[in-house]
DNA sequence: GCCGTTTTCGGCCCGACTGTTTTCAGTCG
């Protein structure tokens, strides 16, 4: 996959352009480059000779020319000189906090610093804070900056996120003069990760105070109360509107920003502290084409504002339909809100069950009946226990005959139960050569199988690929488990060769499963919308080890919905009967 | 460098906060 590298290789060289001071416009268009083929769910060499490249809003003839020579010799001369022209360490000073590229040529050029040791000497020898336009505050600033970049992490995964939002709602919304509290930003896109956690808060009206603007004396008492919480273990700016913080956890420290707006504007700083930043731009362009301006306080008709309480006002004076935060990152949302083609994209109410749970059989911690409980107290009407298989020894994988007791267990169980049913499955192994752990006469008893690959991740494209393909061309396969194997921030997806395995999942009517656990996302957004766009069907399982797992079907809706799927997408969504009926239909009769 | 129901040339999104400044540049989102 050279996607990611050819991503690098432009965001690299708009970095290099803008420490050089080059024209801001053009460096923005490198960027947009970077961003579009970093979210390309297909190869992009093979997307170029399809001609699908050239039709790629952001991507133009020099663009094209550049990744053609990527292709053809695994470099871009254009990035090569570039690097040439300043020291390649140099770059990454920009990760500081607080240090941008002016402040790096400046660094460069009046110091010589060539990278993070030679700035850290200067700071130490108080050079640093006799060049002009700096000074003691912002040296200090540059030192805690280096700090962080030293601990961070970078960007923590969702869930955490969501654990740190939700302790800051909680407390913001107690707070007098607070009317409403609405997490925004990537969080409440439900990006896989999240960078810093954005949290608007609505002021009451300020009544008695008709001089001053609208809640302007109330949001200073805010943000004064927000920064001096129990919870903040660094202030990093505090003004009337906006404050930021660093918030203790037990993980990285995480940033959490908070903004006050009069309730006039909630709607159009609801929109745009949501994002995404390619999606608000995309938006103020269509406002300015329009005769008008958007920003957060509303839209304006010179300063007039026409609009602002309401997201939906906002999308619909743009002549937009309504775009749900999941899919507002210019995926080309905009187009097909103007056309009244957005997907109605599945929700939470419309799942009736899980296809993907452990028990204590294996190395869950809950019985079977522990488990069914707690699916039906989620309103669910089925289950499917998929305990692992006899080859995943370190999970206590189950033997042929264990598995055999096991059914009969369920089936004893689902005859006591009402309301709902226990689906009878497994995970099955896929080995080596993508052999099944079971055989064929086995997986027959089962009601549900899903395969997964547990070994070997780390081999080969063709080898993954032709593995996850044989496992499907198996007939009581009804769907591949974590399909690329990844582990947010601690595991490489497994290098699939994804257009292949959604092109055989449709092919054989194989599902493929959507892991809801949120250190998984498995399939992820973009790779969700390839198979939607296929006519692959998804199989949402949270790959519960207790019934607290289960709760994790939410990430695996957003997550889907992320990737453009509506209902009729999602097996999980279809009745019982329905989903045996799908089942049945890819086995032999 | 990209793009076109105003355009193949001339545009290209918007504001808060900080620090170092006596009016603004730089950074960030």
């Amino acid at each position: 996959m050279e996607n990611a590298a050819i991503s690098t290789i432009f965001s690299q060289m708009a970095d290099v352009m803008e420490i050089l001071g080059e024209d801001r416009f053009r460096i923005n268009s490198y960027r947009t480059v970077a961003r579009v083929i970093g979210e390309m769910p297909a190869d992009v060499a093979v997307l170029l000779k399809s001609g699908e490249l050239a039709e790629t809003p952001g991507i133009g003839k020099s663009t094209l020319a550049k990744i053609e020579e990527f292709v053809r010799t695994g470099a871009i001369q254009a990035h090569q000189e570039l690097l040439a022209r300043i020291p390649s360490s140099l770059l990454e000073l920009l990760n500081i906090p607080s240090v941008g590229p002016k402040t790096v040529k400046t660094f460069y050029h009046e110091l010589h610093i060539r990278g993070l040791s030679d700035l850290q000497k200067a700071l130490d020898e108080g050079v640093v804070e006799t060049l002009p336009g700096f000074g003691p505050k912002k040296a200090a600033a540059i030192r805690k900056g280096i700090e962080f970049v030293a601990k961070a992490t970078g960007r923590i995964r969702l869930d955490q996120a969501m654990v740190a939002a939700h302790a800051v709602v909680a407390y913001l919304q107690q707070l007098p003069g607070v009317d409403k509290v609405q997490p925004a930003g990537s969080l409440r896109r439900r990006a896989e990760t999240v960078g810093d956690v954005d949290i608007l808060v609505c002021a009451a009206p300020a009544k008695a105070l008709k001089e001053t603007p609208p809640g302007v004396a109330a949001n200073d008492r805010i943000i004064e109360s927000f920064t001096s919480a129990p919870f903040v273990e660094r202030v990093l700016a505090a003004g009337g509107t906006k404050g930021s913080v660093l918030i203790r956890t037990n993980a990285p420290p995480v940033q959490v920003d908070v903004r006050v707006v009069p309730s006039e504007s909630f709607g159009a700083a609801a929109q745009y502290f949501t994002g995404s930043k390619a999606h608000n731009v995309r938006l103020r362009e269509i406002a300015v084409k329009a005769g008008l301006k958007l920003n957060e306080y509303g839209l304006f008709k010179d300063e007039k504002r026409i609009t602002g309480a309401t997201e939906e006002e906002i999308y619909a004076r743009l002549g937009l339909d309504y775009v749900n935060p999941l899919l507002r990152e210019d995926r080309g949302e905009i187009e097909a809100a103007r056309k009244h083609a957005l997907p109605r994209l599945v929700a939470l109410d419309d799942i009736r069950g899980d296809f993907h749970s452990h028990t204590n059989a294996t190395d869950g911690s809950a019985t079977i009946e522990g488990m069914a409980q707690a699916a039906q107290s989620l309103g669910y009407e089925f289950l499917c226990i998929t305990d692992h298989s006899q080859s995943t020894v370190i999970a206590n994988g189950q033997s042929p005959e264990r598995l055999a007791r096991q059914i009969e267990q369920i089936h004893r169980i689902n005859a006591k139960l009402k309301g709902i049913t226990i689906l009878a499955g497994a995970e099955v192994d896929i080995l080596a050569e993508g052999r099944l752990d079971f055989e064929d006469e086995i997986l027959a008893d089962l009601d549900w199988v899903v395969a997964s690959i547990h070994s070997a991740l780390g081999g080969p494209r063709e080898r993954v690929t032709t593995r996850t393909l044989k496992a499907m061309d198996n007939p009581y396969v009804s769907c591949i488990g974590h399909p690329t194997g990844r582990v947010i921030g601690h595991r490489e997806a497994m290098d699939l060769d994804m257009p292949a395995v959604i092109e055989h999942a449709a092919q054989t009517g194989t599902a493929l499963e959507v892991n809801c656990d949120p250190s998984r996302l498995d399939l992820k957004d973009i790779h969700c919308r390839m198979a939607v766009e296929a006519g692959v069907k998804l199989a949402l399982g949270t790959d519960a080890h207790s019934p607290a797992g289960l709760f994790h079907m939410s990430f695996g809706i957003a997550t889907a919905g992320r990737g453009w799927a509506a209902k009729n997408s999602v097996l999980n969504t279809l009745s019982l009967t329905k989903i045996r009926a799908w089942i049945r239909s890819k086995r032999p009769r």
